[in-house]
DNA sequence: CACAAGTATATCAAATATGATATAAATGAT
DNA sequence: ATCATTTATATCATATTTGATATACTTGTG
């Protein structure tokens, strides 16, 4: 893992520590961090298809700062957000299916 | 829903209520709940083939009790620690993908 | 530039999920 | 039927996740 990379995952609030730490993250770890990204990913993605934020929060009954989080990619955000934020946006279990079996 | 379903959620702490309140449950919530029940089931299915439920806890770092609410689609249990399970039993993104794919 | 709309960051109290422990119930082998 | 193994249920202190709020930053538009 690059330098780069690393900072931006710590940034986020990822224990990633060193690059060394980072060579102790198990598989099943970084698998389940790299799900949650690509959770992420795609709900902003499609959220700025259709609204804002604040929109999004509404529906969700959250926050817009919480929506923000999840976009990020924030470690504070679960994947039952991010699945939940899916699901407000229209996505149907098929698609959510298909950003994680994309993952790996 | 028939009384049979209903009682079977609500004995796992789904907020389910009565037969007009699950009414009020919007498609998205719906929709979460059949994932995680998706997700529980195959965790089943998965560990029973390689391992016991105190097994599964130790690779976890979880507990045995904790395994068994995950198996039984418990209220208490989040999508995430499903999905860690399903991790340590081995499954892929793909086949953890596919399990959501497969409802709705 | 100014101003508005949208997004990001910080903080925090409340809600929820957690692993641990104790123990009961179920299962299955002899 | 006994006994060991496995699974289920109950309780609980701790940790994590939450929505809310305040506010800073960014972006685009006049």
């Amino acid at each position: 893992m690059d330098e780069a990379k690393r900072k931006k995952l710590e940034d986020k609030g990822w224990k990633v520590g060193t690059v060394s730490e980072f060579l102790d993250l198990t598989p099943e770890e970084t698998t389940l961090i790299e799900i949650k990204l690509a959770l992420s990913r795609n709900l902003k993605e499609r959220r700025q298809k259709s609204m804002t934020q604040a929109e999004l929060a509404d529906k969700l009954h959250s926050s817009q700062p919480r929506v923000a989080k999840a976009e990020n990619g924030d470690a504070s955000v679960s994947i039952e957000l991010l699945i939940r934020a899916m699901l407000a946006t229209g996505a149907t279990p098929q698609e959510i299916g298909q950003v994680i079996a994309q993952v790996g």
